[in-house]
DNA sequence: GTAATTGCTAAAGCTAACTTTAGGTCAAGG
DNA sequence: CCTTGACCTAAAGTTAGCTTTAGCAATTAC
């Protein structure tokens, strides 16, 4: 009953839908740690199949390949997330998405201030000057989509 | 006094707050197309400092440098964004934010379902399952958060 | 028993959007 | 006159996250 629970590298690519070469990857990045057999192919746990599901999730979220391992990381004896890590790991997860979706948001605001605002001026606009960056650098004003007397 | 009407490369990166190296990038790219003094070095219009700024708004919105020429493209003899360009364009804009904007949300309402719900299978849970590609391809039931008898 | 499949490693390649480096030109200041 | 600083090009390097290639070993199928 337990020569099954474990896989081969191809037996993890099918069933994490990932490819070979990305499992490889990720061995050689420390974020799974196989056994190997005697002939030095990489035996997987099942539970490893959560791991990469895990890898795969953390990633939509925006979250690197180093601090994906780093949270892998924290859980005790290199195991899988359990519920509850699970839980605290998400509420990690929620804060980068909803920063994310904040700033998404903020720009799309902008964009819709601006549409129909006829602000020109690269100086005022929120637009084209989101963190007042040009406000300070005293080069005085200049024009973004109306054409200045010289330009023309 | 349409001497100072001509930047050179520097000038432009102060103003537009690009790198130099940006800046000669892009004109590779051809996105801007500055004309040369006869000594070769390359020869600004003031308008083409709102070519950056262009560049660098549509960079934010998530597109690509090539997609970004491509609109520039359009503009008759290469002249930089009008008024109603840029309404025409901020469209383009705001269709792409907002489908940014719907996939985070879809995600986080996804992970949200998931902090509480307790649903440990792979098969159902949205979160691992977003395009139920796992719920196709027939390899029955395994679970992600809770462990099976034979993971123990 | 042999052929096909699967696995291994190390190293190079890929994409995007640049930056850095190396080597050279040109205008202005002292 | 000479040096400094801004500019030039072409080519190589950078980062992330992989994939591809080359060359070889082990496993599986018939």
């Amino acid at each position: 009953m337990h020569k099954d629970d474990v896989l081969s590298i191809g037996q993890m690519a099918q069933r994490s839908g990932l490819a070979i070469s990305a499992i490889r990857y990720y061995d050689s990045m420390g974020l799974i740690r196989p056994n190997r057999a005697d002939s030095g192919q990489r035996r997987f746990k099942r539970s490893d199949i959560r791991r990469l599901s895990f890898i795969r999730i953390a990633q939509q979220f925006g979250f690197t390949l180093p601090q994906i391992k780093a949270e892998l990381d924290r859980l005790p004896n290199g195991r899988t997330p359990s519920a509850s890590d699970w839980q605290r790991i998400s509420l990690a997860f929620r804060a980068q998405l909803d920063a994310q979706i904040d700033r998404m948001t903020k720009l799309r605001d902008n964009l819709d201030g601006c549409i129909g605002c006829g602000c020109l001026s690269l100086d005022r606009c929120a637009m084209f000057n989101p963190d007042d960056k040009a406000a300070q650098n005293g080069d005085g004003p200049r024009y973004l989509l109306g054409d200045t007397p010289d330009d023309i």
